[in-house]
DNA sequence: AATGAATGAGGCTTCATTCAT
DNA sequence: CATGAATGAAGCCTCATTCAT
């Protein structure tokens, strides 16, 4: 059918026997893409990993760009998940100070090795796929509308366009921090990094950035 | 296994027509990736839009990856001689202010512009091939020696350890204006996205972080 | 092998509600075999239109040929009412002139338009199951016997073999009539069409073949 | 591509050796349907009986249908070559008696014998796929242009319509002619069938229908 | 009886690569 | 050196059918 270039999931697993398939099969998914890359991985062995039949692999996902798509948003939940709960710890009235700008730091690092190489899949791989709708988007804009949000609670702010100045800070410690996880660990200390980074940060958003 | 996955070309084009071929299929190649990306592409595809044949195509190339390899390399060099022609331009004992930043950033801005498609494929598509020496990182690391040069020659710099900021600037200013050109060039005006992210570097280095 | 590759129904449907069942489904599968052809038709597709799950189609049918063959019975027996009913409307003493040859070619073509798809299915890919008795077969069979009959109460009638020329008769007219509403209705008007298909048959048929 | 839908030729073969293998590949492809059907057939079984690697297939068929859609190109263009050489010996100002009816009917038969098989498949499975344009049309278009000038040279002739009258006596013929090759040559004696066949049409067509 | 999740053989097709000419 | 025909491993995916619940 058309449905076979489409990225909608084929089916909603209603049972919970047909839910836990699903679920196994992203994991396997994930694991797969992780070590063979996504031009590497095969839905057949997807499913081998997944110990499920090729056949259940396509009753509920109608390709493998669906596969990938549905990792990524699920990476994605679990990032807007962080971000909650930082943004939950902090309080709706905080302000962006330099020890804030360290801690998210962190918390974006500690999040970025829980899978560093399905993160780079969904960084640098999903992006083949320009005309879709992508997730990671979407966890950037609402770190973003978090940001901006912090920032517009906060006193000394160099910045009047909040909405670039946190979308540049985003997009910043997520690339910087996601490349350092992934390549440089071993070149540069990692508190070194996250204090470098920090300081980047704070400069470039506050007038007075105390950085500790 | 012993020329299939090789590398290296197969044979060094010596004379001037096979210096031609080479230059056709690359051209080709270029264009192909940039259209349909790495695994879009097929080398018949390429071959095709040389006006060569298949086999000859398999004369100069072992394999699909080292054209894209040769083409990054290729890429790599342009980005060098970029690098090469400011580092002319600034002269040996410049020194890096505002001004020269934000020259700096139109410059790779502009070198971003030539051809974004292929830069992404090199940049985002090319870490497929994890083991393979990335040519991308080589410019990366004399960009860095070169700022890090300048950053000698400075007076009011905030940093100690220049290696690394350096390092970091020329990660920032790469991906941030990569981002930029390939997604967000109908977001936001150019002139102020080079100007925040001009300021973001200068307040990063400089003591005295004037702009413009 | 015992029964998968049997055409018998699995179990007969004895209770009213899975007769309706057996009913539901069959509706179903006439639709989406008129839509998508044999190869094209689904059986998951057929139990889904029934809101019957693919289960219970598997509990009626033994396989998707079955389904098929019971329609095409069914559709046979529908051509035999046909022509039951206008054996007693013309009566068993009639005899075979133009006005009735009219007549008869007439109801053939209602006969036709009533799910012409799904004749045209029956007529044109059952033939794949070269081996199973092609209920088609039988109406003619049956038809041509009740031509036969008529043609043995006419007076006027050329033709020796009997048997013979009616199963011509009918073939004739069922073909050309199927190819009529199938492929030509908007190339012949449908009286013409008509006039032209009697006129053929009586010719062949009556000594005298007046046909209005 | 959009390729694998169409169901033009991939590629025009141009070296002897490529001509060879479509030719190969046809030829196989006319054995595998005639023993398998349509649907039976399998694109790597041809290729198998064929001695060509299921690659070498592909080159020149975009999918399964535009293989049988070839052949059935062929088998139109073989069927034309007989009409062609009837007319020829008939000559340009030949008129249509009941003699000359007799043996075109008789052309038609020897022409359904060289393949029942395919023939079948042409004419009862092509139609599968209806949007199509169909070979079969344009050989009964011919064949009927064809008969169509030859009752134009005829004096008795009956019809007025002369066009609709040489569509119906091709349809007629090619179709009952089919069946009787495929179904009833050990029910009816052929020269019993094919005097018959002449009669029906003879009377149809001719104010004076003599047949032999 | 009904449900619908699961199965998996097997079809179609691609495309990097080789090789005969 | 060039050509382009040929190769075939391997991927994606379907769908008739079974089976656990």
């Amino acid at each position: 059918m058309t449905d076979k270039d489409s990225l909608n999931p084929r089916k909603q697993p209603s049972q919970p026997r047909s839910r836990n398939t699903v679920a196994v099969i992203l994991e396997a998914a994930a694991q797969v893409f992780s070590s063979s890359g996504y031009a590497g991985a095969t839905t057949n062995h997807i499913a081998e990993r997944a110990g499920v039949s090729i056949g259940s692999l396509y009753q509920y996902f109608p390709n493998k760009n669906a596969i990938l798509l549905k990792l990524a948003e699920q990476h994605t939940r679990e990032g807007l998940d962080f971000l909650d709960r930082i943004v939950r710890d902090v309080g709706p009235s905080a302000c962006l100070d330099g020890p804030l700008i360290r801690r998210i730091i962190e918390a974006m690092i500690a999040f970025h090795k829980r899978d560093p190489e399905l993160h780079r899949i969904s960084l640098e791989e999903l992006p083949i796929f320009k005309h879709i709708a992508n997730g990671a988007a979407e966890v950037e804009e609402i770190a973003a509308g978090f940001i901006e949000s912090l920032l517009r609670n906060t006193k000394g702010v160099r910045k009047q366009n909040l909405k670039m100045a946190a979308r540049l800070f985003v997009q910043t410690v997520d690339w910087l921090s996601h490349r350092y996880i992934l390549y440089e660990t071993d070149v540069v200390e990692e508190d070194v990094f996250i204090s470098e980074l920090t300081d980047m940060m704070a400069r470039y958003l506050l007038a007075d950035p105390k950085t500790d």
